[in-house]
DNA sequence: GCAAGCCTAGACCAATCAGTCTAGCCCAGA
DNA sequence: TCTGGGCTAGACTGATTGGTCTAGGCTTGC
């Protein structure tokens, strides 16, 4: 399923799962190198300041494959509100896949840790990418550009939130519920 | 401001702090007994499984303080879109004393560590008493028993997400604009 | 004044942490 | 075939972790 062409990336992979399931301080190195079969060498070379610029590269990893997830589910969308309920279900099925009980890639490997401000100035980053993202898909379908930064917006904060709830709950189905509260939404 | 009537309120108020601040394995209690100026002995005495014990006692704090929050909100409200936007507003001042940094006091104690099911069932148990608290509020300001937790629920996530958002941007922004969101949304 | 027990106090422990360092594998170019 | 260097390999270190244990206040009931 996944493959990994470098040991770089095979490091990045694993860490980002990780760090998913249990938070940045929660996941020791020894961990992240016994789960990707490498020595703490290798983790060194590739990663001059350690565990802080893996855990960056990890969540660059994961938001890339969030940025795909929304292309997913907003390219073949014939409305604003069908790729936004795409979205929803896409995310629930994801977080039923992970175990029920990973939280969001970015907020648990940098939020959840010390404060670093390389850590919150690049999760400020990926998220408005995201945001970009919607909107940007939000526009091609027809609408304005202030309110299509505006309805991104609330996606996001639904989803993050309803993400975290779901992780409470352990179960998808308040992620299922969100595009009813979300629908038709002027701004 | 806050008196401490015990050594017990002392330290789950401290943890409290120090949890939403860096998170369950972000803090030693090392770093916890210092600030509370305690030794070690009156931790175990008082929370017998250490740290773990701690933490739910820490998070029961911050739900009683959040219930509190809530209720301000919204027994002057004229209408449920009034208390709503009065509770964003609040947390965005709450935001903002803490110094911009800290998170949800509930997931950054009791969902960002460990695997431990205790955690997951205090978590999802405090959530549902806040969501049942505003849904409370809003049938009181005349909504349907159904709506109102439907739009209690859409409140929470918002707030959720809002606040995490808050975090990346290191502004209450973001948590201001949401009552605009969703104002006036059916369900 | 004395004894009993709640609570404070902090030394101590094994385990684990992130990070450093040296040794050598292995492939590329000459 | 030899050599240089990108990369792997893992032993090692000092600091810190959560947790245990014993010793001694300090208050309360007599």
């Amino acid at each position: 399923m996944t493959k990994h062409h470098s040991t770089k990336d095979k490091l990045a992979w694993t860490a980002s799962k990780l760090f998913q399931e249990k938070g940045y301080e929660g996941v020791g190195l020894s961990e992240i190198l016994s789960n990707a079969k490498l020595p703490k060498g290798s983790l060194y070379h590739h990663f001059q300041k350690g565990k802080s610029d893996l855990a960056m590269a990890a969540a660059s990893y994961a938001s890339r494959e969030m940025l795909r997830i929304i292309d997913d589910a907003f390219v073949p969308a014939k409305t604003y509100d069908d790729g936004m309920t795409t979205l929803f279900f896409k995310c629930a099925k994801l977080f039923d896949l992970m175990g029920k009980w990973n939280g969001c890639p970015i907020s648990g490997t940098l939020l959840s840790g010390p404060r670093n401000p390389a850590f919150r100035d690049l999760s400020n980053q990926i998220f408005e990418t995201w945001i970009k993202r919607i909107a940007d898909h939000a526009q091609k379908l027809g609408i304005g550009t202030a309110e299509a930064h505006d309805r991104a917006t609330h996606l996001f904060v639904a989803l993050q939130g309803g993400w975290t709830l779901a992780r409470a709950q352990q179960s998808s189905d308040v992620l299922r519920q969100m595009p009813k509260f979300l629908k038709g939404t002027p701004a």
